[in-house]
DNA sequence: TTATATTGCTTCGATAGGCTAAGTATAGTT
DNA sequence: AACTATACTTAGCCTATCGAAGCAATATAA
């Protein structure tokens, strides 16, 4: 292959669509073994994340989306009988919406679709190639999102991990 | 930051993320500014990746959907006035989706979501970052579409079954 | 206290993208 | 001529998403 500039524009482009196909399809493949679709599983997801429980508020937030999409998101889950929604005692406005046992149940067979499958092989790699991975990544998303998207919430595992439970 | 593994692991699955989710929101910036849909400009793209002509049949493969999406969203895009089918004369049972002077200048407002913000980052790096990056990137897609997804890009036929709205 | 915002969520009506199944031509085969 | 296969379209049905309008509870002002 020469080293014509371009050539290698072209190349990475390639494998970032191929990245972003197969996160997509792997989705989409994912939820329907949890008998979920690929927005309704984020919903589980972000729920469990927060402690098994959260706002409407909350969940249109951290998605992006409206909060009538999330009214419809949740009702299918609750209709699928994977969450409740309970009324807050505190400000009775607001609506909690609850994971259900059956909730837990479908995420453990349907874990995220990202990590499932990715972790498994990134930690098989030699230590050098994780860091350069990984320097790699940081420095495109950087050129990705650095000018122009609003500060809107990016959904992380990380942020997300662990007990920071909302009263 | 450390340089314990799982670190690594977590900081890349949220670079992928955020990677993921610029692209997405990008996508449909452009897509509204060019007064397309994201589906459908990217017709209109595959359509002029083709020489300014294809058939649907085309379109489906390479988009990875059912031949009666492909009719639906080319529907739309006629529409607009941005394509138009004509018979072919090999084969009469083709259809060749054409795209209009119209429809060239939809695309020329709206390039390619990925391309348009990564290109003008990408191209200005110095040459060992973008042979670094190229690597590292076809690992990943490597990494990711390697093991599971069997050829071909549609699913298995799963069901999700209809629920309806809880009162 | 009563009147007026503001907030949180749901309902309604649209639009888009996606699917499967069934229909209609046209082209090939036997 | 009679099948079979191919290329699209049609029809009917999901899900996801939105904006606008509505309702209920809280907060603020007069």
């Amino acid at each position: 292959m020469t080293d014509q500039p371009h050539d290698r524009t072209d190349a990475s482009l390639i494998a970032l669509r191929r990245i972003l196909r197969a996160t997509e399809l792997y989705a989409r493949d994912l939820a329907q073994a949890a008998g979920l679709t690929p927005a309704q599983l984020r919903v589980l997801q972000i729920v469990a994340a927060r402690g098994g429980s959260t706002t409407p508020k909350a969940l249109a937030t951290q998605m992006g989306v409206s909060q009538a999409t999330v009214t419809a998101l949740v009702d299918k889950v609750v209709t699928r009988g994977m969450a409740v929604r309970e009324r807050s005692d505190q400000d009775r406005r607001q609506t909690n919406v609850v994971i259900t046992e059956a909730g837990r149940g479908a995420l453990q067979e349907a874990p995220d679709a990202l990590q499932q499958r990715y972790v498994r092989a990134f930690e098989k790699l030699a230590d050098w190639e994780q860091a350069q991975i990984l320097a790699s990544l940081e420095r495109i998303a950087a050129m990705l999102d650095a000018e122009g998207i609003d500060a809107s919430p990016v959904l992380t595992t990380g942020e997300i991990k662990a007990g920071d439970r909302p009263a």
